[in-house]
DNA sequence: ATTGTACTAAACTTTCGAGTTAATTAACCG
DNA sequence: CGGTTAATTAACTCGAAAGTTTAGTACAAT
């Protein structure tokens, strides 16, 4: 996996088992063997401790320590981090004012290279 | 990869040159070998060519023909999918009038399993 | 002390992702 | 046609992700 935080946190939510353990948590805290009750069917716990570790290391949740259980809790700032990440595509998908304004800009781009490389084709 | 449309998302998401290929795009369609330049220090060709078969078999990139160039542009239906998902955790992080609700629901659950169990020590 | 419960660690297998190089297709140009 | 540009395909390596089983740690209850 890289490290950089954002393909962490990424890379962490590409799995829908992950999601699933966080949709959980947002109902609040547990521990990670309720968290591993309706997937014991299909996996062993180990697998799911990984799982949770993976959520972990991309700091989407927080373990503590109560006796011998692993209280699990969600953490906001991924989410947060997710958020302002996708705020750089939500002026792209919600309109299309400067689509001519994009337009206009490959267009001079374009232009300029033409004369730079004579008659050779071109695109657009 | 696990193949669910969100799994396919956020993996390709995953990915720190994807992620840039995904902002140039921003800026308008764009050929392959405009998209690779950026890159080639660091990898050859056809990798980016995974890259961008990646992001379009998520549906974040559509390829189509120009003579012999290949111009992609964004897609907004998968950043949409995102937006929707990340919903469900706006109201974890942006708040906590239900925290008090939420401690509340868990003091109960535990209750009931404490008058099921006999006294072997509980969670909370 | 011993047993039971909650969880983790270690070792291993298997699959898959990300990169490589070399060859190939496809389109244009002279 | 022959050459160039744009991009993909094929075959391969390498490492890491995701699962397994087995064993081990830590704490509580008896």
């Amino acid at each position: 996996m890289n490290q950089d935080p954002l393909s962490q946190i990424f890379g962490a939510l590409a799995d829908p088992t992950r999601r699933a353990i966080l949709a959980k948590l947002t109902q609040g805290e547990t521990t990670v063997s309720e968290l591993a009750k309706p997937f014991l069917g299909d996996m062993s716990l180990p697998a799911v401790t990984k799982h949770l570790k993976v959520l972990e290391k991309a700091g989407l949740i927080t373990k503590s320590k109560d006796a011998q259980w692993r209280p699990c809790k969600l953490n906001s700032e991924p989410f947060k981090d997710v958020a302002f990440w996708l705020e750089q595509y939500k002026g792209f998908w919600e309109e299309s004012f400067d689509r001519l304004d994009e337009y206009l800009k490959t267009v001079v781009k374009s232009k300029a290279k033409g004369q730079k490389n004579g008659n050779k084709k071109q695109r657009k």
